[in-house]
RNA sequence: GCCUCUGUAGCUCAGUGGACAGAGCACCGGUCUUCUAAACCGUUGGUCGCAGGUUCGAGUCCUGCCAGGGGCGCCA
């Protein structure tokens, strides 16, 4: 399926082309030739504002317009090509054609608008990437929604995509973790044991204990925290798997943190850094003022080393190794990023929470300081995720507690089990990286015409109906003619045609919820229709009935396509 | 203080520098003898935070303010 809005800007560029080599238009570098679709009835299907080129031409917009539209060619999906003032070139599409469409969006089927663009480019989405400590909130369900609609929509546009996951465990935090667990067992034992209040307190190793307690009584009881960290890793790992395989989302791949210490990779970097001039031993950073030298003193730090990331432009220099000895999570995380680019990935996208900012920028003058052009790096940064509730009393929303008493909301499990993981996704994809997020869980719940998640599927349903009830009475589409479609069948099949244009922009621009919206606007032309376009009715003529058959064909067709790049399910019921 | 995001209808939010600014919900009023109510039809609703600037044209780009969220550690 062609992206008709850059057939005709291609046209037109020729046009101009031409329109400048036979002297009716100066001679000037053609800029960039936007075509979209207007919003108003009676401008046209597709539009150029003509205005842009004046300045280059220093003619009158309309003038520049008619000398463009009068070398137009032929196009086999144009049916007009009108000027209107002030000079925007206004182009409405071929019915025939339009019709011809049906047939070549169930030709193309599942792959309907699979790009081009990525063709024979690798790209990598790094995503969720939570630490296994505990089970994936509300935080990390919003980063696997969204990046996982971003691989699936960067294999429309034709990339052959990575899903991979970053698995920090490598951190103090896991000894925390293995202590943590290990105490808890200890409590199950019996044992009068104070549990401290920077470890994890979840219930979930409160269980994982009892589970101990149960398959070894007291047998483990003298094995050190390394041993029940390794358990607690491996549960927590498995329930995170478990809880995002509940919302079909499966990584490609894990790269462990680890990893990178047992090779010796993080100090390979390190060592790379320090021949490039990046790094240096100090107590503290070259560019700290009096007070900050006078704060480091008092703290009676030993030498650190530091990373000029300054150099770069970063506000101030960065510790990569810690006094003790210990690296910063920072220096593993160039060392991976470093892998990641030799890796030739053409575009590594990360999704991050907008808390990493600063990190992420730390991360990519690393990535500089190691002599590497850190372009292929994308990140989209998240902003905040809350779950609330409308408090009728109070007249606002308010955040639900992250507590696990009945009727709270706290983690995926949770929204899941609350809801649906149909729901999960479309709410979770359904707004800006760039706008914060209020899951409201009393409207996610709700199975009314307020959802938009049923409301979406909804379309797909009815269309299934229709087949099943054709397969009934044993009637078919074959043969149909096309020609036979009316008006409102038109209307979908022109906003269906933009589908490539919204995979594009999600794409190019990291903005995977445009296809959320999309969705919930092509659901909103598709209902009317079927309220006014029977199929099997009385009084519809058979071979109408036939064209009409075929249509809805093609528009669940559309749908499944629309479910499957949110990550959705199509069901045939409801 | 610095960085960053947000501010658009009563609420939740869309909005490629283009034409008269959109949707859902809420509110009000209608529609199920047909494959159809998780649906459809209609009504109401705006100083696009404020002030400048750039431009033929600004919700969109720039600057400055105002308000709110987040981030700025030898934490991860």
């Amino acid at each position: 399926m062609n992206q008709l809005n850059h057939e005709l800007e291609r046209s037109i560029r020729a046009a101009l082309q031409a329109a400048q080599a036979d002297g009716d238009l100066p001679d000037f570098a053609i800029p960039g030739i936007p075509v979209s679709a207007p919003k108003r009835a009676g401008q046209g299907d597709l539009s150029y504002p003509a205005m842009g080129l004046a300045r280059f031409a220093r003619m009158k917009p309309l003038d520049i317009a008619n000398h463009i539209v009068k070398r137009m060619p032929v196009l086999d999906f144009v049916e007009t090509i009108e000027v209107a003032p002030p000079g925007f070139i206004n182009c409405t599409l071929s019915e025939t054609y339009l019709k011809r469409q049906v047939d070549a969006i169930i030709a193309e089927g599942e792959d309907f608008f699979r790009l081009d663009i990525g063709a024979g480019k690798k790209a990598q989405v790094e995503f969720v990437s939570a630490n296994p400590s505990g089970p994936i909130t509300i935080g990390h369900t919003r980063n696997a929604v969204v990046g996982d609609a971003m691989a699936r929509l960067l294999e429309a546009a034709g990339y052959e995509v990575q899903r991979e996951y970053y698995y920090n465990n490598a951190g103090n935090q896991m000894i925390v973790l293995g202590k943590s667990l290990m105490l808890r067992y200890q409590q199950q034992l019996g044992g009068d044991i104070e549990f401290p209040p920077d470890y994890y307190q979840g219930e979930y190793l409160i269980e994982a204990a009892a589970d101990l307690a149960r398959e070894y009584g007291d047998k483990i009881r003298h094995k050190d925290w390394e041993y029940f960290k390794d358990i607690a890793e491996a549960r927590m790992f498995a329930w995170i798997n478990r809880s995002l395989a509940s919302i079909d989302i499966k990584h490609d791949d894990f790269y462990n943190e680890t990893s990178l210490f047992e090779s010796g990779c993080i100090w390979q970097v390190l060592e790379k850094m320090r021949e490039n001039g990046r790094i240096y031993e100090a107590t503290h950073w070259e560019g700290a003022d009096a007070a900050e030298v006078a704060d480091v003193n008092a703290k009676g730090y030993e030498p650190a080393t530091w990373f000029r990331s300054t150099a770069f432009g970063d506000e101030k220099d960065r510790v990569m190794v810690k006094s003790d000895g210990t690296p910063t999570y920072t220096l593993p995380d160039i060392a991976y990023h470093r892998d990641k680019l030799e890796r030739g990935f053409d575009i590594a996208v990360n999704v991050l929470g907008t808390d990493h900012f600063s990190q992420a920028q730390v991360v990519k003058y690393g990535v500089q300081a190691l002599g590497l052009d850190p372009a292929p790096i994308r990140v989209i940064f998240l902003q905040m995720v809350r779950a609330v509730r409308w408090n009728a009393e109070r007249g606002e929303y308010e955040a639900v507690k992250q507590s696990k008493r009945a009727g709270d909301f706290d983690t995926l499990d949770d929204l899941v089990a609350m809801t649906s993981a149909d729901a999960v996704r479309y709410h979770m994809l359904a707004r800006s990286p760039n706008s914060q997020l209020d899951f409201d869980v009393d409207q996610v719940v709700k199975q009314s015409n307020e959802n938009p998640v049923y409301y979406i599927q909804n379309a797909y349903v009815r269309c299934a109906g229709i087949f099943r009830e054709a397969d009934e009475r044993d009637f078919s589409d074959d043969g149909a003619d096309l020609s036979l479609l009316g008006d409102a069948e038109l209307r979908f099949i022109r906003k269906s045609l933009e589908l490539g244009n919204v995979i594009e922009q999600a794409v190019t621009n990291y903005e995977p919820h445009k296809i959320a919206f999309f969705a919930q606007e092509l659901a909103a032309i598709f209902h009317p229709i079927y309220d006014q376009v029977r199929v099997l009715h009385s009084e519809v003529p058979p071979d109408v009935a036939k064209a009409r058959l075929r249509f809805y064909r093609a528009a669940a067709l559309v749908f499944y396509r629309l479910l499957r790049l949110m990550g959705m399910s199509a069901p045939e019921r409801m």
